[in-house]
DNA sequence: ATTTGTGCAAAACGTTTGCAAGGCG
DNA sequence: CGCCTTGCAAACGTTTTGCACAAAT
């Protein structure tokens, strides 16, 4: 495994951007400070999934979103339908239900997603001043 | 909204399947028997999805996947990461926790999606095997 | 007759890949 | 030096779209 420019300024990247990203979005923010190709980007994604050191979510929005989740605790999200924003929460309910339902059917977990979708308190107060507008 | 034939055979086959289905899936099986083009199918299976006939799901494989749910009760899915298939279950304490949580953030719930990824009793059968012949 | 829906092909989109060239160990 | 990584461009698979034609109301 070698340490070039790409990874290093990738992972620097990464380590300092605790929200949710895209491969595009790393790119953009990388390519006029460093020689970089979209090529490179996904591939070290990649490899940085599959060793467990950022995760990959579907938010059910068309492309990946990735998440820093090295030695940091597992987390469900909330979904903004309007603005996009991606909230976090924890629940030691959920990791039961999975536990039970594993146990259940004699399924071997390896994770698990756990989005809830919908609108943001901001989002309301807008969605309610449309309302009125009409 | 007019009955087209294209219609009256895509609701036939949706109707009549209980399980998850792509796209494509959906393309494969009318295409011999009616005329039907994949774009009908697309704008169909949108047009489905808006008016909550159809549930759409994102399994982390690339396509998107669409189930009945016109009267169904809510349920959560295990996605088998080695064979693909995919069994549901029900759980109250997910909606509880759904509840719980919208409140906690003032945050209006339209959907949420709760996945649990790993492997069937089946396929670690296979995987158990797999690891004796190595 | 007036919509609205359809098929086709092309385009869009995010992502992956083959290959030759470059750079780390 | 050898092998791994990179960039480029092309390929990929899925989904969307523009447009002219067809069909339902």
């Amino acid at each position: 495994m070698k340490f070039t420019k790409q990874r290093e300024a990738l992972a620097k990247k990464i380590f300092s951007t605790r929200s949710h990203f895209s491969a595009q979005d790393i790119y953009e923010s990388l390519k006029d400070r460093v020689q970089i190709s979209r090529a490179t980007v996904y591939r070290t994604l990649n490899l940085l999934v599959e060793n467990h050191i950022i995760e990959e979510h579907d938010f059910g929005r068309g492309k990946k979103f990735y998440e820093f989740i090295l030695g940091l605790e597992s987390h469900n999200h909330l979904i903004c339908l309007r603005c996009g924003k991606i909230e976090e929460f924890k629940s030691d309910l959920i990791e039961k239900v999975v536990d039970e339902i594993a146990r259940e059917r004699n399924f071997k977990v390896s994770r698990y997603s756990f989005n809830v979708y919908g609108y943001c308190s901001e989002c309301q107060k807008e969605l309610f001043k449309d309302e009125k507008r009409k």
